[in-house]
RNA sequence: GGUUCCGUCGUCUAGUGGUCUAGGACGUCUGGUUCUCAUCCAGAAAAUCGCGGGUUCGACUCCCGCCGGAAUCACCA
């Protein structure tokens, strides 16, 4: 069976560099009935941050990503957050110092830093190798630990990069356990992967350059390997840099408030360094289950663009309203309507939401978009007379215009689209008007907002109340 | 600096020796959809396939060299 699991660590907020490496372990385990763990690495006491576990969690949920073992749900293998396996990592660890292949290190940082500094000097590599202490202590608390390697070549095989080899002179005496007692990232996944049974290993390609390391504490402990698959980066928007806080990476979270769709998100990260070879652009999770497969990872780093994901939201926008529901699409929208909606009718929301839903690029467009539909817009005559095709009638002309819509719109039997329609049209007959030039009258005297939906819709919605008296409100303010 | 990885339109990518005068998508531009904005539709511009050598009848695809970029070299993960 394939276990797969997503190992991030508590130490603040998850951004889009993050997440895709919990989405591909989901994908994979999610295609072969697998298992997906999530494991919280909370070694780090310095850099721990109260909340981030249970945001990180939270993001999981918000895109679909359901895990089989880990926080909340439990599992057989727990306890799932690092710092509660501590003496796990130190019964491993002992069985390496017994067979010779681990050594309490008593040496002193400030020592450390001095040997380091030679080595710059004389320009050789920097290996603490070369550098063992001649009296090994007894191991005990505050006294680190440090795997002794027995450098040689490596070969191993890498789901996505393919075939690799190191040589000896990328490997070192790494620390095991800290002087604080909590194991490095470097010991505490290896052991944790082999108690937990995970196959796959999904990481950053940032690992990849420390695999011998690991192989060699596979083979120390006499455990299998599990498959490797290294991920390539995602890079920010300009630059060749990896994609980290500082190039402003957005938390997901934010992305969630600023109203991109999960299936968007989770849509766009995926295919950010993965295609399956058609020309298709639209997955959902389930078509990702699908069709997902490691050997079609990318192997170069891919550019995080945010104009592509806001495409990818208006599209999933758009399905979501046309394949799930109008209900299906409102039922997201709470939260990102203005202010002046709140005491509106669902029922209302939802006739505005199906005429303006097209143009959405976010959720939160909502917002600019639809104000005028819950309150009276301010009447701005000079944004009224400066549109290019008002701007060539007189003032006096404009108020005829507007009574005689008015005239003709009260007498509309049917307050609907259709019938909406049709007077207009009889009325563009009768004032001789161009459609532009009426039609932009009217449009914007409902609405003074740079663009709204086709006027028959957005009167229709409106209802004849409001479309009248705003239409009688600008007539008397000209 | 050592080691490792990567290199096709601005961006994400298709491409596994001939079907590539290099395909799709985003973005950009043009036109259409009785008004605006968007959707949708049609179309355009945009890649001498990092560079230079080979191998081959033939290379984006295989080999070598170079150049460029990235990652890593912590008692962080």
């Amino acid at each position: 069976m394939i276990v797969t699991r997503f190992a991030p660590s508590p130490t603040g907020y998850i951004h889009i560099g993050n997440v895709r490496s919990a989405i591909y372990p989901y994908l994979l385990a999610r295609q072969n009935d697998g298992k997906m763990i999530l494991r919280i690495e909370d070694t780090d006491r310095v850099r721990y941050v109260e909340g981030a576990t249970e945001l990180i969690e939270d993001v999981l949920k918000w895109l679909g990503l359901d895990w089989d073992e880990g926080p909340i749900v439990g599992g057989n293998h727990g306890p799932y957050f690092q710092s509660e396996r501590m003496e796990i990592y130190h019964e491993w660890a002992r069985k390496l110092i017994e067979s010779g292949r681990a050594y309490a290190d008593p040496t002193s940082p400030e020592q450390i830093e001095e040997y380091r500094k030679k080595c710059n000097t004389n320009k050789t590599p920097f290996l603490y190798r070369n550098f063992r202490p001649k009296e090994i202590p007894e191991w005990q608390p505050g006294i680190p630990l440090r795997f002794k390697a027995e450098p040689k070549n490596y070969e191993w095989h890498d789901e996505v990069m393919g075939d690799m080899h190191a040589g000896p002179e990328v490997q070192d005496d790494i620390i095991l356990i800290k002087k604080d007692g909590y194991p490095t990232y470097n010991f505490a996944h290896i052991v944790d992967d082999a108690e937990m049974g995970v196959t796959h290993v999904m990481r950053g390609v940032e690992y990849l350059s420390s695999t011998p390391n690991y192989l060699a504490i596979y083979e120390a402990l006499g455990l299998n390997r599990p498959k490797l698959v290294s991920l390539p980066h995602i890079l920010a928007p300009s630059g060749n840099k990896k994609l980290g806080k500082r190039d402003g990476a957005k938390s997901v979270t934010e992305y969630r408030s600023d109203g991109i769709l999960a299936e968007a998100m989770l849509n766009y990260l995926a295919c950010l360094g993965w295609n399956d070879g058609t020309e298709k652009e639209i997955y959902s999770k389930d078509e990702l289950i699908e069709k997902f497969s490691l050997d079609r990872i990318q192997t170069s780093g891919a550019r995080y663009d945010e104009t592509k994901l806001l495409w990818m939201n208006g599209q999933w926008i758009r399905k979501i309203f046309d394949e799930q529901g109008p209900e299906s699409l409102l039922a997201r929208t709470e939260g990102f309507w203005p202010d002046v909606a709140k005491e509106h009718s669902p029922k209302y929301k939802l006739k505005v939401l199906s005429i303006i839903y097209d143009r959405l690029k976010t959720l939160a467009d909502l917002r600019e978009m639809s104000t005028y539909f819950f309150s009276d817009p301010e009447i701005d005559l000079d944004f009224l007379i400066n549109n290019k095709f008002i701007k060539k009638m007189s003032e006096a002309e404009i108020e005829d215009l507007i009574k005689s819509a008015v005239q003709k719109l009260s007498k509309v039997d049917s307050w609907d689209a259709d019938s909406l329609q049709q007077a207009l049209n009889e009325l563009l007959v009768e004032t001789g008007k161009k459609p532009a030039e009426l039609f932009s009258l009217i449009r914007i005297a409902i609405s003074f907002a740079p663009f709204s939906p086709a006027l028959n819709l957005t009167m229709e919605v409106m209802g004849r109340e409001t479309t009248l008296a705003r239409l009688n409100a600008v007539a008397s303010a000209i």
